[in-house]
DNA sequence: CTTGACCTTCCCATGGTGGGAAGCCTTACA
DNA sequence: TGTAAGGCTTCCCACCATGGGAAGGTCAAG
């Protein structure tokens, strides 16, 4: 099996392979005689792991640290789930925060009147304006 | 002013001044005759009007069209609006995505007995051993 | 024998940010 | 006056993952 298929087989870009292998994340396959990579149903497994790891958002390091304890099979499922629960606690984190970057935004945009006009609460906050004042230098020539 | 005053009073640092700079968002400013450069306050103003757009999670990118509609009094506050909300639309997408993983990544988690033992549906679903079988260790832990 | 589809390595780009080196300038203090 | 500290300048490198593409080797089918 070519990088090609084994690309096709895990989803994983020929190029993410080899960079993978690159970073020693994957272990490098054999070759055949003209220098080709050759990979076998084993190897695939691994890449889908890793695929699927990614598709979870763990890190390349997170996964690797994942992947090791796959093929111990004397791991604790403690480690594992000492991993889950951190990048849980690192996506909730994240989400919160964009949460109340879209909060604000809303709130933002529900004031602004979205027209031909140039008054706009976004910019003002953008600008350090808030509504406090209201009165950036605009209404000058306004409809 | 100089560039860590500048700093200082934006809460930008002095690396990305030069950064933002060097990539055309702001203007080169002023230079003293030792090759300093030079700040005021209407560029701390713009700087801070950067700073508070990052942390709306704005890009660089989008930072620049609002930095222009901002200074462009004639503006339309439409456009402004638009990419606010196209913004808004991009967050809760990652939202979204990231509150899927977080899903199964949970129910993995509450599945997996986090002791001493190997047994570990995480793994095993990131293998794609998943569904089908099952019977990781249905045994009960106390979990 | 040619054509096209693979494979190889190597370099570059992205988005933002930080680190640090080498060298100049200024200020303060002994 | 000498020196030390700290600020400024430019320049290069690193991160994290991923993609693009060039230059060249190789293989299979027509």
């Amino acid at each position: 099996m070519n990088i090609g298929q084994a690309a096709e087989a895990s989803g994983v870009s020929a190029k993410m392979i080899r960079y993978y292998e690159e970073i020693g994340l994957i272990a490098p396959p054999a070759r055949t005689g003209n220098n080709y990579r050759v990979y076998g149903g084993d190897q695939v497994h691994v890449l889908r792991f890793i695929k699927r790891a990614r598709s979870l958002g763990f890190s390349l390091e997170e996964t690797e640290v994942l992947l090791k304890l796959w093929q111990d099979k004397s791991r604790s499922s403690a480690a594992v789930k000492d991993i889950a629960t951190t990048h849980i606690n690192d996506l909730e984190r994240r989400i919160a925060e964009m949460q109340g970057m879209v909060k604000t935004l809303k709130n933002l945009a529900h004031c602004c009147g979205g027209d031909h006009r140039p008054d706009c609460p976004i910019l003002d906050d953008l600008a350090g304006d808030t509504a406090a004042s209201g009165n950036h230098d605009t209404h000058d020539h306004h409809a």
